[in-house]
DNA sequence: CCGGTCACTGACAACGATTACCTGATGGAC
DNA sequence: GTCCATCAGGTAATCGTTGTCAGTGACCGG
C-alpha cells in the first residue's frame, strides 16, 4: 500500500545528476544549465518527490515555521488571531504550530520551551503572566501580542487598554450612570489590570465612589461572568451599568441581562463579538480586532525574519468605542 | 545577547559520557547507572540542554506533530475542535499544526502534501472536495473530521446529516410550516449535500412543494446568508420557517431577521453557536458539537498512531434537537 | 578457574538534505 | 599557445540525534 519515500538521491539519479545539482534545481539556484534544470524538474514531477522539510530545518537550523501561544485557542478572539497569521504565512510557505497555555504560566514556560525545541523560526505569544527574561538567551524572534510581556524589554502589539477602559467608563458617565461594575479576568492577566487601572482613574476622575462588591475581576470565562452578573444583580443597590473587560467575560453578562430581563442595564463590552449587533438592544463595544492585532504581529515577525532587529517600543493599535444602543442606555433609576 | 545552542556533545562532555550515554539518560532509558544518570542530568540541568527536536525527528523518520486541516480557522466550529485536539495532544508532548485550505480544494491539496512533507505523525482533515484517493499511497494515519471523504475507502467522524435535517423539517411542519426555506453552504461541500437531501426527503414525504427560490445553496458566510435571507423575505410569498444547515451562516440569519424584526418567522440551526439560547426567541439548534467530534477524532488517530489499522466505517456521533423557541414558533398566516 | 550472562557504555553509521570546497571544461585575452 | 575567469557540476562533510552492534567488567554456576 504504502510506497516507499522518494528520497533526493532518487531524483539526482533518474535525472543523471549529482544531488547537489538535484538541490540546486529544486532550491531555485539560477547556476544550473538548462538542459539539467529540465532534466531534474522531469525527474522531480514523475517521481512526484518532496523535499524532507525534517532534513532540511536540521541542515538549515530553523524550521519554516511560526508557533503561536495563546491562553485558548476556542476563544473566537484568539481563534480569529491564528486564523489572520496563518493566511499570512501561507504565501510564505510557512507553516503554524498552536499551542495554548491553558491559562498556566507554568506550562506556558513548558509549552515555549517546546517550540522553542522545534527550532521554530518565529513566535507569537500573548503572554499569561510568566516572566519572559529566559527569552533574552534565545536567538528565535518572538512578538507578543495583545499584552506587554513581564521580565523583558520587547515591545508587543497591543491596543490601549488604560484609556480604553477610561473612555467606556466616561461614556457610560455622560449618560448619566454612577453606579458602574467591572467584570475582567483575574488580575495576573496584564490587561486586566490596566482596563480595571483605566476604570478606576476614570471612577476617580468623577469623583464616584469606588465598590468593591462592583468589581469581578475573576471572571475566566462566560460562565463566571454570569455568575459575577447575577451577583450584582442581586446586590441591595444594583448597578445601572456594566462594564466587560473582555468580549467572552462580556457573552456571559449579556446571558444574565438577557434571562433576567434586565435589558434596561447600560453595558459596554471590551471586544466585539458576534451578534452583538443583533441584540436588543444592540451592544456597544470597543472594536478590539484580533485579526488588525495579529496582522501588525505577523509583519513585525516577518520583518524580525528577514534581520531586523526587535523594538523595545509597544505598537499601539488604534481602536474605536461602536455606539450601538446598549452603551447609550440612561440610567433611569437616581443613582444611589 | 544570543547564546550558542547547547548540543548533546556538549552534555556529554561535561558529564564525562558519551553522546550515546546521554541520549539515553534523556530518552528514560533504564540501562544507565544511577550514578551516571545522576551526572548527566546535572549536566543538562546546569547547562539548559534542550533536545533538538528537528534532529530527533530526522532520526526516527516521524515528527510528534498532527497536522489538522480545516476549511477556516476563524470560524468558531473549527477553532473549538482544534481546541480540543490541541488539549488532548499536549500531555503526550504532540504538537499541533494547522493549517486551513481557504475553501480551495487545489489549495488544500497543496497544504496537506505540505504537512505530509514535515512528515507529520497523523492528520485530522475536514476534507473540502478534493479527490483523496492520493492519500492511499502515504502510510500516514489520517483521520475525517465532519466529512467523509471522497475518493478514498477510509472511514470518518461524522453525524447524521441527512436523518438530522430531515428531523429539523419534520420538526418545523410539525408546528404548522410549509414554506421552508433552506440555507446552505456551496453544494460541492459534502455535508451541504447530505443536509439538503434530508431536507428535500422529509418534504417530499410531507408532500410539500420544493421551490427553487427558497434554497439558497451557495452561502459561504454569514454575510452571505444575512443577504439571502433577506432576498427570501423579500418574495412575494416568503417563507414561514428557515432552515439554516451551518452556524455560521446561521448568524447571517439571525441578523437579517433581528433587523428587520421578523423574529416571527420560524428558525432552526444545524449547529448551536454564542449567544444562541440569548437571543429572543432562544434560537432551536441541532446540537453539532465540534468538541465531541474532535475528541473522538483524535481518540481514532491516537490508536492508528499506536498501530490499530484504519477501518472503513464512519463513526457517526449522535446530535440531538435542542427546542429553545424559534423553532417552535407557529406558522401564523396561513400558507400559500 | 572457565564459559556465560548481565549491566552498562561507547564508536560509528545513518536519517536526508544542504553547503564548503574542489574539479574539469570552456573560451576569450594576451 | 598559455593563462585566468567563469560556469557546471561533483565529493564529502555536516546538521544533532538515535539505532546497531560491539566491548568491558562483574558476577554466577559448575
Amino acid at each position: 500500500m504504502s510506497t516507499s519515500p522518494i528520497r533526493l538521491r532518487d531524483v539526482a539519479l533518474a535525472a543523471g545528476t549529482s544531488t547537489k545539482t538535484a538541490s540546486r534545481v529544486i532550491n531555485g539556484d539560477a547556476r544550473v544549465a538548462v538542459d539539467t534544470r529540465k532534466r531534474v524538474q522531469e525527474a522531480v514531477d514523475s517521481l512526484g518527490y518532496q523535499v524532507d522539510l525534517m532534513a532540511r530545518s536540521l541542515r538549515k537550523g530553523v524550521d519554516d515555521t511560526v508557533g503561536i501561544v495563546v491562553p485558548t485557542i476556542g476563544d473566537p478572539f484568539f481563534a480569529k488571531a491564528i486564523e489572520e497569521i496563518e493566511q499570512m504565512a501561507l504565501p510564505r510557505g510557512i507553516n503554524i504550530l498552536v499551542a495554548s497555555n491553558s491559562r498556566d504560566p507554568h506550562l506556558e514556560r513548558k509549552v515555549v520551551d517546546g517550540l522553542l525545541a522545534r527550532r521554530v523560526a518565529g513566535l507569537i505569544v500573548t503572554p499569561f503572566s510568566t516572566d519572559y527574561s529566559f527569552l533574552e538567551r534565545v536567538s528565535t524572534p518572538v512578538v507578543f501580542l495583545d499584552r506587554h510581556p513581564e521580565g523583558i524589554n520587547v515591545g508587543a502589539v497591543i491596543v490601549d487598554d488604560e484609556g480604553s477602559a477610561h473612555r467606556i467608563v466616561m461614556h457610560l458617565a455622560s449618560f448619566g450612570h454612577r453606579r458602574i461594575a467591572l467584570l475582567t479576568d483575574g488580575l495576573t492577566v496584564k490587561t486586566s489590570r490596566l482596563r480595571r487601572e483605566g476604570y478606576l482613574r476614570a471612577m476617580g476622575e468623577l469623583g464616584f465612589p469606588v465598590e468593591v462588591e462592583l468589581q469581578a475581576t475573576g471572571c475566566v470565562d462566560a460562565a463566571q461572568a454570569e455568575a459575577c452578573t447575577n451577583h450584582m444583580l442581586d446586590l441591595p443597590v444594583p448597578p445601572t451599568a456594566i462594564f466587560s473587560a473582555r468580549s467572552e467575560t462580556s457573552l456571559g453578562v449579556v446571558r444574565a441581562l438577557h434571562l433576567r430581563g434586565r435589558t434596561d442595564i447600560a453595558f459596554v463590552s471590551f471586544g466585539d463579538f458576534a451578534t452583538a449587533d443583533v441584540l436588543n438592544p444592540a451592544v456597544t463595544v470597543i472594536d478590539h480586532d484580533p485579526r488588525v492585532l495579529a496582522r501588525k504581529a505577523m509583519e513585525m515577525l516577518s520583518e524580525r525574519l528577514d534581520g531586523t532587529p526587535a523594538s523595545a517600543d509597544d505598537f499601539v493599535i488604534p481602536v474605536e468605542l461602536i455606539a450601538r444602543g446598549s452603551g447609550e442606555l440612561p440610567a433611569l433609576r437616581a443613582a444611589s
